[in-house]
DNA sequence: GAGTTTGAAACT
DNA sequence: CAGTTTCAAACTC
């Protein structure tokens, strides 16, 4: 009782701020009074419930200090947090559970107020509060919870509201008694045994309070169900009343069942109308929960989320609920369990597609894995779609979990994760996009890069370590990943190998490792390693010492855009490189003909490309040759496109205007993108860098951008000799400054792409999509031209998404200074990541970037000197 | 498993 | 920037 004041007063304004539906109920009368509520109450029991649903959630939400009780056990736990929560209706559980109980049980909902109002002086109650008050009786020793437990886990939440329901007008049937709340109490101990399973099967990181709160609720009510039952059968009667489907089978089975998920599936069979729970399966309950649970431990929840529930509960252990809970609160607004379920089911898939990005932050740390398997998805685009990715990722994780988690122990939801991380190793493209992944991270958080390299190579480590280690992960396990493969490694299966370095320390590029952004891990066969956890320090050093010399050391060699380049890449197709994927850098083979792995470019699995310097290539992927012929070949086509969409400009002029964006390519050819569909050119970047052609890509306006641009026709292209002179743009630059806001805009879209190198996607040769050239950065962009065959075999090489191939093989890095210049170098948007970008017609693009920033930006030359330096 | 080959990385 | 050396992986036997 001592604690309940307290937290009450915290509670109530609180609950009170965050909703006002929920405040009448408890603590403010006025709003009580409110004729809804009196209606509310004048209707049948059972509505009062389902409103006791929210009261709960709002008390719930009201008691934090529950949530610090947590680590209590059982029985006291339950006293504790009945004194603890926050509405005068919780009082202790002994007193005012019984009293409440009998009221409930005689008066239903308007009575109960009287009695609740007598024995909280302290609260004034209201009508509004019957309902909490039942809520509150029913739930005593749940109701804390429900705020809690929403946020917590969707499914124990739902299963403690149908539970309660039960529980009050299985109170009414029997005829309330302190006998009985007695028997809860004493039961809710017994039920603990349940409850604990259910912990086990939590998933959460700190569940541990949270379960413990859930618990009690959950707990008691299944005691008093229990006892219910035994006593009297009326509960199946009611809840026939409340569910005619589910019925006795459903107590039946949280009896036979103890463990929370089944019972969360009993519940929410149960209640469908009432509560809004419902995970039909269990297993999909505790699915969606460890879900719930991952995605809040992993993504830490969404801003968003937070002010929603407004829990008060340490904002940590809330995350993960609230993430949870917003999950179920949203199943349970839907309503019946079944719509519930998909509902639930629905929402996380929303989830995913949602593009997330506070949670990009949080989900760094944890979950290089789930970043992983969202890569795979949607290549780098955006990192929404990485975090909905990795959601699914978690999902899939969960729900293998699951199986070996009902019977584990909570210790087996951190085996998961590691399990998560083999599931990558074991995909090939899992591998390769998780430095991408990181990479993205990296782009976006560059502070968080050295954190994230860590998580990386824990990561790696894990995949290396944890194989072994845990039986969970044969799924996962990686036939390669036995602890040195050293030579084992390979093609297709590439697990994670070791390196075996034996000079170099393997703080040097030389090791695989290290070059992957990786610690050495048990697979590695190395000497003298200081490439390990406990010399982080010196790793990153090391790392910073080398990216001083050459800030893409450990950017990834290939770059790729899977997802980006259509097959209607013509390139593509006549790269025959299997991803259109090139090497970024390109290789320099000279005895092996690129036929053998000593080639990158082989290696890789990519096509040579006009970046390498092989002599007499003969990569199966795509012959050098051939790729320069080819894109000599596109480029030619690309201009006679541009040439007759300039034309088609040239005579709409008038319309121009209106348009959003031309893309002007130096050649002073202009493109339209207009005639693509949707005007909108997508952007990609691509590493050549150094040595690739380097072309500038100016848009603008359709038509003064594209007539400026032709004054500027002087195309620069930069052949390799160019490979690190950002200059030379800024000039052109200037032109393009004059530029109408709008256009600038847009150009400063481009800049930010700033790619070297512009590649035609899409079908139509009318969307252009820009490649953007870690080098080239900045600089102006270049219009490809015939006289640039590079240029395209530049687009074609690396199209940006960033992939690499298994990190493990050879390495593939995340490239901080990769993204981190990009990022730079779009000063105005800041494209962190080496996303596509596409150029919409943004009519008006508003001031916000104001020319002189996009001027800035239009130099090129600053912004990749900039970023690289960054 | 030892030795050779190869080419990237590092160094001068 | 070119040339050389170092290094470790890839490859061969």
């Amino acid at each position: 009782m001592d604690s309940p004041e307290p937290s009450q007063i915290k509670h109530t304004p609180s609950l009170s701020t965050l909703n006002p539906s929920i405040t009448p109920s408890h603590e403010s009368p006025q709003v009580q009074e409110s004729p809804f509520l009196r209606f509310v109450n004048t209707l049948s029991p059972i509505q009062p419930v389902k409103a006791s649903h929210v009261t709960h959630g709002f008390l719930g939400l009201n008691s934090p200090p529950l949530v610090f009780k947590s680590p209590r056990i059982s029985g006291h736990h339950r006293e504790a947090q009945s004194s603890e929560r926050p509405d005068g209706t919780h009082l202790s559980g002994g007193e005012i559970s019984q009293p409440d109980i009998a009221d409930i049980g005689d008066n239903c909902v308007g009575e109960a107020h009287g009695d609740l109002k007598k024995l909280n002086p302290q609260q004034p109650l209201s009508e509004g509060f019957t309902t909490d008050a039942q809520n509150d009786i029913s739930t005593q020793s749940c109701s804390p919870p429900p705020s809690v437990d929403k946020y917590l886990a969707d499914p124990g939440d739902d299963q403690m509201y149908p539970v309660n329901l039960e529980m009050e007008q299985s109170t009414d049937a029997v005829g309330s008694s302190l006998t009985e709340s007695e028997k809860v109490i004493l039961e809710v101990d017994r039920s603990d045994g349940p409850a604990n399973k259910a912990e086990e099967l939590l998933p959460l990181l700190e569940e541990s309070n949270m379960v413990h709160h859930e618990r009690p609720a959950y707990s008691e009510n299944l005691a008093i169900m229990e006892g219910e039952k035994d006593g009297a059968e009326w509960v199946p009667q009611e809840v026939t009343n409340l569910d005619s489907s589910s019925g006795a089978d459903v107590f039946d089975n949280q009896h036979s069942h103890d463990s929370l998920p089944q019972c969360a599936g009993n519940d929410q069979r149960h209640h469908s109308d009432c509560t809004p729970q419902l995970m039909p399966d269990p297993i999909q309950d505790i699915k969606e929960f460890e879900n719930c649970n991952e995605m809040m431990s992993t993504s830490q929840v969404n801003s968003e989320n937070i002010p929603q529930d407004g829990s008060e509960a340490s904002l940590k252990h809330h995350g993960i609920p609230r993430r949870c809970l917003q999950f179920g609160e949203a199943a349970s607004v839907t309503l019946g369990s079944n719509t519930f379920h998909v509902k639930l089911n629905a929402t996380s898939c929303d989830m995913k597609m949602l593009p997330v990005t506070a949670s990009k932050p949080p989900g760094i740390g944890l979950h290089l894995n789930s970043i992983i398997n969202a890569v795979p998805l949607s290549c780098p685009s955006s990192t929404g779609v990485r975090l909905s990715d990795g959601l699914q990722g978690m999902h899939s994780k969960s729900s293998i979990t699951l199986h070996k988690v009902e019977n584990a122990a909570k210790s087996s939801i951190p085996t998961d994760m590691d399990g998560q991380s083999f599931i990558d190793t074991r995909n090939k493209s899992h591998e390769t996009d998780a430095p991408v992944a990181a990479d993205y991270f990296i782009s976006e958080s560059p502070i968080m890069t050295e954190s994230i390299d860590l998580y990386l190579e824990n990561a790696c480590d894990k995949r290396r370590v944890s194989p072994a280690d845990t039986e969970n992960t044969e799924e996962f396990n990686h036939p390669n990943t036995s602890k040195k493969k050293k030579k084992t490694n390979i093609d297709d299966a590439d697990g994670p190998k070791g390196c075996n370095c034996k000079k170099s320390k393997c703080l040097k590029l030389y090791c695989d490792c290290f070059g992957a952004g990786l610690f050495c891990g048990e697979a590695c066969a190395c000497d003298s390693c200081g490439n390990r956890v406990e010399f982080q320090e010196t790793v990153v050093e090391t790392k910073h010492h080398i990216e001083s010399r050459n800030p893409d050391a450990f950017a990834p060699k290939i770059v790729k855009c899977a997802a980006d380049i259509p097959q209607h890449n013509m390139e593509d197709v006549d790269m025959a490189t299997p991803a259109s994927a090139r090497h970024k850098r390109g290789c320099n083979c000279k005895r092996s003909m690129c036929t053998k792995k000593y080639c990158e470019c082989f290696q890789s699995k990519v096509g040579c490309s006009s970046g390498c310097r092989c002599d007499g290539c003969k990569n199966a992927f795509g012959k050098r040759e051939d790729f320069v012929a080819k894109e000599h070949a596109l480029s030619k086509e690309r201009e006679r496109s541009i040439v007759e969409a300039a034309l088609d400009e040239e005579a709409l002029d008038d319309k121009l205007h209106s348009r959003p964006k031309m893309v002007t390519i130096r050649t002073g050819l202009l493109r339209p993108a207009n005639h693509l569909s949707p005007v909108t050119p997508s952007l990609q970047c691509s590493d050549q860098g150094k040595q690739g052609t380097k072309y500038r890509l100016a848009s603008a306006d359709s038509t003064q951008s594209s007539k400026k641009s032709r004054s500027n026709l002087a195309h620069t292209e930069t052949n390799d000799s160019q490979k690190n002179a950002p200059t030379g743009a800024s000039s052109k630059e200037s032109e393009l400054i004059d530029l109408p806001p709008y256009q600038l805009s847009n150009r400063c879209g481009i800049r930010q792409l700033s790619g070297g190198s512009l590649r035609w996607r899409g079908s139509s040769p009318i969307t252009p999509s820009i490649n953007l050239d870690n080098e080239s950065d900045g600089k102006l962009f270049d219009i490809l031209e015939d006289e640039t065959p590079d240029i395209l075999k530049e687009a074609s090489t690396p199209t940006k998404s960033v992939k690499a191939n298994s990190p493990l093989q050879k390495r593939v890095s995340p490239p901080h200074s990769h993204l981190l210049r990009i990022g730079s170098s779009s000063s105005g948007g800041g494209l962190k990541s080496g996303r596509k970008f596409i150029l919409q017609s943004v009519p008006s693009f508003p001031p916000l970037t104001p020319c002189a920033d996009s001027r800035v930006v239009c130099n090129g030359k600053e912004d990749s000197s900039t970023a690289q330096r960054k």
